[in-house]
Parts: C-alpha cells; sequence; structure tokens
DNA sequence: ACATAACGCAACCTCCTGGTTGCATTTAAG
DNA sequence: CTTAAATGCAACCAGGAGGTTGCGTTATGT
C-alpha cells in the first residue's frame, strides 16, 4: 500500500528559494506561519476559527507553506496537526543575509574607489 | 491627493511583509534582484538580454519589484535604469530574525519545562 | 536628417491561484 | 450504536499573474 498519503517529504528546495518566498508571500499564509512559531502545533480547524475564510482554503495554504518546508504535519486521531519547521526559514534568512552582504561589499568597494578618486 | 493607489514610490509597506516576500517569490526576480545586488545599475535591455522572455515582460518583474521597495529606478537619457534598494530587505531581514527569534524563545521555554518535569 | 536603440502603453491570451461547495471517510464521544 | 467532529477529495469558478505582440514615442549616434 504505497498510497497512505501525498509524501510528507517532497521537501526538494535545493537552492530554490523562490519557493519559500512564495509560499510566504501571501498574507493568509504568513499569517498562519507567524502564528505557529510559537511552537504550539495546531489543528486545521483551530487554525481555520479566526480566518475569514473556508476550512478548504486553509487546507490549500497549509499544504503549499507544507510543500516549501515551512511546516510540518503529522495526523493524531482525527485531526491533523501543524507544527512549525525551522529548517527552511534558515534557508532564508541566509539566502538574505548573503545578498545583504554582497550589496554591503558593494557599498564598501564603491565607497574607498570614490575616496581614492578625490585624493 | 489621496490617490496614491499605484504611485511609483508607493512604498507603503507599513507591516505587510507578504508583499516584499511576493515580489521575491518569483525565480525570475530574485534572479534579476540577486543580479542587481552588486550594486551596479542597468538598464532594462540590458536585463532582459540574458533572460528567455520578452523585454516587456522583465519590464512587468521589475516593476513588481520597484512597487516592494526592493528595487528603484530612475530615468537617464533614453534608458531606465534599474538599481538594488536595501531597505524592504533588511526590513525582510528583521521580520524573519523576529519569527526565527520567537520559535528559540518556545524553544528554550519547552526545553526548560521538560527538564523540569523530569527532575 | 535619418535610422535605430530603448522604452512605454495597451490589448490579448493562458494558466495558476485563491476560494467555494458538496459529499464521502475516519475518528471521537455520548 | 449513533451522532457529531475533523478531515479528505473533487469539481468548479473568478480573477490575477506571467507572458506575448503590435505600435507609438523619445533619445542617440552617425
Amino acid at each position: 500500500m504505497p498510497k497512505t498519503d501525498h509524501n510528507p517529504v517532497d521537501v526538494e528546495n535545493d537552492g530554490d528559494f523562490s519557493v519559500i518566498f512564495a509560499a510566504l508571500g501571501d498574507s493568509t499564509r504568513l499569517a498562519i506561519f507567524d502564528r505557529l512559531s510559537d511552537g504550539k502545533p495546531r489543528s486545521i480547524s483551530t487554525l481555520s476559527d479566526d480566518a475569514d475564510m473556508t476550512r478548504q482554503a486553509v487546507t490549500k495554504h497549509l499544504r503549499v507553506l507544507e510543500a516549501a518546508g515551512l511546516v510540518q504535519n503529522h495526523r493524531v486521531g482525527r485531526e491533523s496537526q501543524y507544527a512549525f519547521c525551522p529548517e527552511q526559514l534558515e534557508q532564508a534568512r541566509a539566502y538574505l543575509d548573503q545578498v545583504a552582504n554582497r550589496w554591503a561589499s558593494a557599498l564598501m568597494r564603491l565607497k574607498t574607489f570614490v575616496e581614492g578618486e578625490g585624493s
């Protein structure tokens, strides 16, 4: 019986950071992700209570977050609990740091160049 | 003039980080942003040369990046130069740091709680 | 002056996304 | 056992995103 679930480990995010950002690039999903960052896993129904949309819509958003590796799901009893997953967040942070550092270095080079010209 | 609707300098991103992430959530746009992080402004045509799409498509992507405040545009002669703009990047980094810190704190609390229970 | 490079605008197209509804299934509760 | 809760699945829909083409306009260069 290979069809238990759709594979939970389909996180093939090798350097494709746009997938992570795209997952966070929706206010509903960002709110969910933000909410889960307190570490407490929550069921779909719980997450749907405050959202002004259908449970199915929330489910779809959770699937997107899960596919991006930002969130983990595990079924307990009749409810499926979604929990914060920090790995991809770290990836995104590291990438943004890298870009910021590249920009800072460029600024430094430009600054020293201008100073050299002005002497 | 209350019409700041699609103003070019529409960086009214007050806490709405999803706009920034959405702008970065496309591989083409992320590539452009990444490329501009070396500080050198580039014209639309220059940016379109390597992209396997039309200049108009690149233009649209640049407008999205500009609307998110990730990039700045200023016309020089007949070409419009797009340049890296670090402010919103810093906002995004700060937000991800905040989420990561919230998660870290939650882990800490959980750890001390479990240790307290185990004694 | 004239050709051309760089760009803007607008119309158009396709496909994916965000969202809904209806119904079936599994699990907990009384 | 029967009922209600929590979820899954599939079909469906409107709108927006990504992309193209055509044409007009403004600078540049020779």
